[in-house]
RNA sequence: GCGCUCGUAGCUCAAUUGGAUAGAGCAUCUGACUACGGAUCAGAAGGUUAGGGGUUCGAGUCCCUUCGGGCGCACCA
């Protein structure tokens, strides 16, 4: 049992004793001021109600009944309307230092979960541009949401939904069409909806390039009828070009992930609901539970009996499907390929999407919990440039991209700073802080205090390797920055179990600031190297033990922690 | 108009999920460089948590309301 363990066992037979009843579980926590001990518990002001007492009176009586001995506490109090103070004995403060030493990057790590299965669906963009700076804030949010939920025990499996089906490809190949057309010098224009940045231009050059250029009489009949609104009628060379223009994208948009280290398990296509019949076996599914009904030659469903605030259409009157259909499809098959947990990281604008899904997956009766899928929203991210906010890019035309931002700041920088605010405020982005090597970025100053902490090692020429906990006093870590610092790393495990609890991101981006900062105030306090040899070892442990700590969340959020600078 | 969401120091944001005197960074002011990297550190100042009401031992956090910003309200995706 550790120390905390045996606290709260010791409470709870005190509470007992003083005739609490047994509904009333004593919480434990750290105290947000150091200076209220190591641990503070509330039990006394829970107890105030059901035996009708003042709290102070209450946590008086609790104290007199504690026996701490065996818990190592040395110091009880009672402060403020009668929160109980525990302050550990000399030493015992840092003693599990030990176990983040022992173990090493797996410190932090819960098996809750017991390896169960959750999908994290995030980015999922449309396959016609590069990916722009809100699919920049899902990769990385969507990515550490995965990396918490593995640090938490569960099995995650990342995946991309690509919408590949629908008008947005039908544009994207009739913008194709009319670049390839200007490149015959065929009069053609982009049509409403369509696509105009450079990058079609360059689609259309490898295009012509590697599967020639059609006759000009086609290219033309083509551009004529996408300027009324209408396909190419020539199919064949309409339906390549789409072929081409997606996988092009969808190779470009994998370039992009790839240079911001994000890796999927599943790239599930839109389109293979329809090939595979699951659009038309959920529309079946729908119509058998009762809950559809026709009305002027449209076929709806009753999505307000599970929540909605009005009904939806789910195959128009010129028989095709709308987007709900696929969309609650495409969620029956992450329940029936067995994920019980299912989370969506989208931007702000899909709220609305949330309760039809939901509904859509109710009226199904199938037994999907009611608030499947989680959702993660976050809001827009404004880029900001020497005091200007930036809108464009000469690639993508009217927004910027991912690729901008990496190239220009790197990927360690973009990933903290979208990670660092909470997803549902807005994000200003400024480039010139994220771009600056100096204190004010919160990247440099904590990827700075990895590497201070690994030049004592390098330069005390010792091998981290051969720093154990074995025979250190303990109670020789007893300065004021050492005892919050140690604190703070300690704190670590239900920080990042209560991030990935909250799929909170932005906790662990804030917790390493702050943990930089007491590793910036301890170094520059207190010598490690030169310092006498009981002093020098426990600090070494110490600095072994912050840089793993440091390591290990930074890692949780796809940040290198880099030896030196 | 309806719905969702946000509003915390001059600026950008936290706040252990209802706990103690609301905390950091930047900016401002005052200081510290012969150490394992000063890419740093110490200190000061800065607040009616948008306004008002309520719930209770206790509210930035929950409820109601007003004001203000963002987003959404298609037989588009």
């Amino acid at each position: 049992m550790t120390a905390d363990e045996l606290l709260r066992a010791e409470l709870t037979r005190a509470a007992r004793a003083i005739g609490a009843p047994d509904s009333v579980v004593p919480n434990l926590e750290r105290p947000r001021d150091p200076a209220h001990g190591d641990w503070a518990t509330n039990l006394a002001m829970a107890l105030a109600k059901p035996l009708g007492l003042k709290p102070r009176d209450i946590a008086e009586a609790l104290v007199a009944k504690l026996d701490l001995g065996a818990a190592g506490v040395a110091e009880t109090s009672i402060a403020g309307p009668g929160f109980i103070n525990f302050r550990f004995e000399a030493g015992a403060h840092a003693r599990p230092l030990a176990d983040v030493l022992a173990e090493g990057p797996a410190y932090g790590r819960a098996q809750a979960a017991h390896g169960k299965p959750v999908n994290v669906e995030f980015v999922s963009a449309n396959p016609t541009g590069p990916l722009h700076v809100g699919h920049g804030r899902q990769a990385a949010l969507g990515d550490a949401i995965s990396a918490l939920l593995e640090n938490a025990g569960y099995a995650v499996t990342r995946e991309f939904y690509y919408n590949d089906a629908g008008v947005q490809i039908e544009n994207l190949a009739k913008s194709l069409w009319v670049r390839v057309a200007q490149l015959a010098s065929v009069d053609a224009a982009i049509p409403e909806g369509g696509y105009n940045g450079e990058y079609i231009k360059e689609i259309a050059e490898r295009f012509v390039a590697e599967q020639g250029t059609p006759s000009d009489v086609a290219l033309a009949d083509g551009a004529q009828e996408i300027a009324e609104g209408r396909a190419p009628r020539d199919h064949v060379i309409f339906d390549a070009m789409r072929r081409f223009a997606v996988a092009a994208l969808r190779a470009e948009q994998d370039l992009d992930l790839k240079a911001f280290g994000v890796r999927f398990d599943v790239y599930f296509l839109e389109s293979s609901l329809y090939t595979d019949g699951k659009v038309e076996e959920t529309v079946g599914m729908l119509v058998g539970g009762g809950h559809a009904f026709e009305q002027d030659g449209a076929l709806f469903l009753r999505t307000t009996d599970f929540g909605d605030d009005k009904d939806r259409v789910m195959r128009k009157r010129d028989g095709t499907y709308t987007y709900f259909v696929p969309d609650v499809a495409y969620h029956v098959t992450k329940w029936q390929r067995g994920f019980t947990r299912a989370v969506n990281v989208q931007g702000a604008d899909h709220h609305g999407t949330v309760a039809r899904v939901r509904a859509g997956l109710q009226a199904l009766e199938v037994g999907v919990p009611l608030a499947y899928p989680e959702y993660v929203l976050h809001q827009m991210v404004t880029v900001m440039r020497g005091g200007e906010e930036v809108k464009i890019s000469k690639r993508a035309g009217s927004y910027v991209t991912v690729r901008d931002l990496i190239d220009e700041v790197g990927r360690d920088a973009v990933r903290y700073f979208f990670l660092m605010r909470k997803g549902d405020s807005q994000l200003v982005f400024d480039v010139d802080l994220a771009r600056s090597q100096s204190e004010e970025n919160p990247v440099y100053y904590i990827q700075m205090a990895h590497a201070r902490l690994s030049g004592i090692f390098r330069v005390g020429e010792i091998d981290p390797a051969g720093v154990t906990a074995e025979g250190v006093h303990w109670e020789c870590l007893a300065e004021e920055a050492e005892r919050e610092l140690v604190a703070q790393l300690l704190d670590f495990p239900r920080l990042v179990a209560g991030a990935a609890e909250a799929l909170e991101p932005h906790r662990v981006a804030v917790w390493l600031l702050e943990t930089a900062r007491q590793v910036h105030l301890w170094y520059h306090k207190h010598h490690v190297l030169g310092e006498p040899e009981h002093i020098l070892k426990a600090r070494l442990v110490l600095a072994k033990a912050a840089r793993q700590v440091l390591a290990n969340g930074l890692g949780i959020l796809g940040i290198s922690a880099p030896e030196r600078m």
